[in-house]
DNA sequence: ATATTGAACATTCAAGAATATATTCATCGT
DNA sequence: ACGATGAATATATTCTTGAATGTTCAATAT
């Protein structure tokens, strides 16, 4: 009534998302139909076509909401890391691998479904790419501002670590390690980065 | 005739391992068929179970062939770079990416091939991979003993760099960007590590 | 007008038959 | 004995087809 209250722009369209995401955690995305997702929403398939193009779109939304939550995890540690670049860097690494290890365990079925639409959708990926490199080109700038660090150009640095620290990301390599020794490999690759960063390196 | 003159101990397999990859090269491992590697030899299907338990067998051989290869040039690298880590390391880098980029390029499906078989015998991969790191080990341990770098645990360092550098070593994420993108980024993180390892680093 | 639907259409999936291929083995020639 | 083979068997691949599902659209209700 109040014109304050915004309400939902789109609660129909959530209602689908939210409905689709209890689908494909239990079934999976191949096993679950649209007559499905659009009866728990108590409307007829067609009616989805109203919200999103087609079934990929909704995985793609979904898949967006994840890579948007690992981003939320990567931006609290930097800010409960403001004044230690280091600690900063290495609860980075430590926190990225941990969601992909943890997606993995808990959410394998959603796990699996952002891995295809990252496949499939170049774009979803880039910008997740993005946003986390813009994030963490910041801490490299108030770093080096704060002398804790001495990077010229916070945004190439963490191109390069971000392209380092591919493994911590990608479900691919977890299982090449036990868990503790790939945190055990953040820490370190941490340490690297901060070494080959730090004041009078590379002069 | 000679006792001196070591002939080829099994000339067969080499006969077989070569009519194989000219046809796996050709028509990919799914479409040629033991029949068709036993005519190019001259045999029948069923002898080339004397040197092979079974096809896959004849796969894993090119595949280690293959990274065999990989690691002769990674090994010239080394050779060529005695003198200057820094180099060698940037090098090394360069070398790994730019084989990776050829072989996709050149050899498609030989290098799908390989991709299979490390899916399915991690033992191979891992072999691969401690091949590499013992190499690698080598020149930081060289480099620390003339006193350009100062690495305290050479194997530790070398195994953080090569999962640093997967991007390199994996055709997966070859096509996200163009190939003098990724050399720049060899360049870049070969630098890194240098900066990371060098004397006085990290004190 | 807008939201929704049932029914039509297009595409994909899945199960089984048919085929092709991988693998084994008894036999042959040397 | 050894190396090799053709035929026999087991396994995998392909093909076919009915069914299931994704998608569209004209028609309906609000």
């Amino acid at each position: 009534m109040s014109p304050l209250a915004a309400p939902d722009p789109q609660p129909i369209r959530l209602n689908i998302l939210e409905a689709a995401t209890a689908r494909f955690q239990q079934y999976g995305y191949g096993k679950t139909t649209m007559a499905e997702i659009a009866r728990d929403c108590e409307m007829s398939a067609a009616n989805l076509y109203r919200y999103f193009d087609n079934k990929a779109d909704i995985a793609a939304e979904l898949a967006r909401g994840c890579l948007g939550r690992k981003l939320e995890r990567l931006a609290t540690v930097v800010e409960n890391n403001e004044r230690d670049a280091a600690k900063c860097i290495e609860n980075w690494l430590l926190e990225a691998f941990n969601h992909t290890w943890e997606m993995c365990l808990d959410q394998p079925r959603m796990n699996e479904l952002v891995d295809d639409v990252c496949n499939q959708r170049p774009d979803i990926v880039h910008e997740h790419y993005s946003q986390k490199r813009e994030l963490l080109a910041g801490v490299l700038r108030t770093a080096t501002e704060s002398g804790e660090l001495c990077v010229d150009d916070p945004d190439e640095a963490a191109n390069l670590m971000l392209i380092a620290s591919i493994t911590f990301d990608v479900p691919h390599f977890l299982h090449m390690q036990p868990r503790e020794t790939h945190e055990q490999n953040a820490r370190k690759l941490a340490r690297l980065f901060v070494d080959g960063l730090a004041d009078g390196a590379g002069k």
